[in-house]
DNA sequence: TCATTTCGTAAGTCATGACTTACCCATATA
DNA sequence: TATATGGGTAAGTCATGACTTACGAAATGA
């Protein structure tokens, strides 16, 4: 749930397809599968890194999993940038002055 | 200066370590590197990729680099969650309307 | 109960990349 | 010129982790 595993979780390329795969809804293990050049195993285990992560989230149907987005984690990048964008500007304005002087 | 690389980027420990020294503003490599716990071509190395990705950019000050953070490469990725952040609430209010009918 | 579907887990392989030391080049200063 | 300072690059080592196949377990339907 640490911003490393966040991080971690989204670098892999196959990984961050998974993700992207959810973006537009809830999906089983096999759809998210589907079309992707890996084995259903491997997404299982990329499923199982982005839950540990908080980037999604697991509900059972039936035999069928369910994953979908987790807002909560996905938010806590978003406002991690946020800031980071804000500091960012911050030193290069103070950059800005230290030349005036 | 993909997303993949500017995650792949910050997933690493000592990369992000690196990435954080620069929050406050822009430093020489020594600089960056005292206090880490890895030799400074290791820095340099973690420099590059930063950079590589339009996470950081560089500056020369006689004989020294400065480095220092580059705000549109991570404006990049605050937008990018954003997005997805929003997409994220749109799919969870579908799947509520959607319980209803 | 038996078969099917769905999916997680175990174990093993193999490539990637994060580190190290050694080296080299460029800039400033005596 | 030397000499020191700052830092990028090369090459090699070693651990990590992204895959695979094989297997097992839970839920449904016949």
């Amino acid at each position: 749930m640490t911003y490393e595993m966040k991080f971690e979780a989204l670098a892999v390329p196959t990984r961050r397809a998974v993700f992207e795969k959810l973006r537009a809804g809830a999906l089983s293990v096999n759809e998210i599968a589907g079309g992707l050049p890996v084995s259903r195993p491997a997404v299982s285990q990329h499923l199982k890194v982005l839950k540990d992560a908080g980037l999604v989230a697991e509900r059972r149907d039936g035999v069928k999993r369910i994953y979908r987005l987790d807002t909560d984690g996905i938010s806590e990048l978003r406002d991690y940038f946020d800031r980071f964008w804000g500091d960012a500007l911050d030193a290069y304005k103070r950059s800005l002055e230290a030349k005036d002087a």
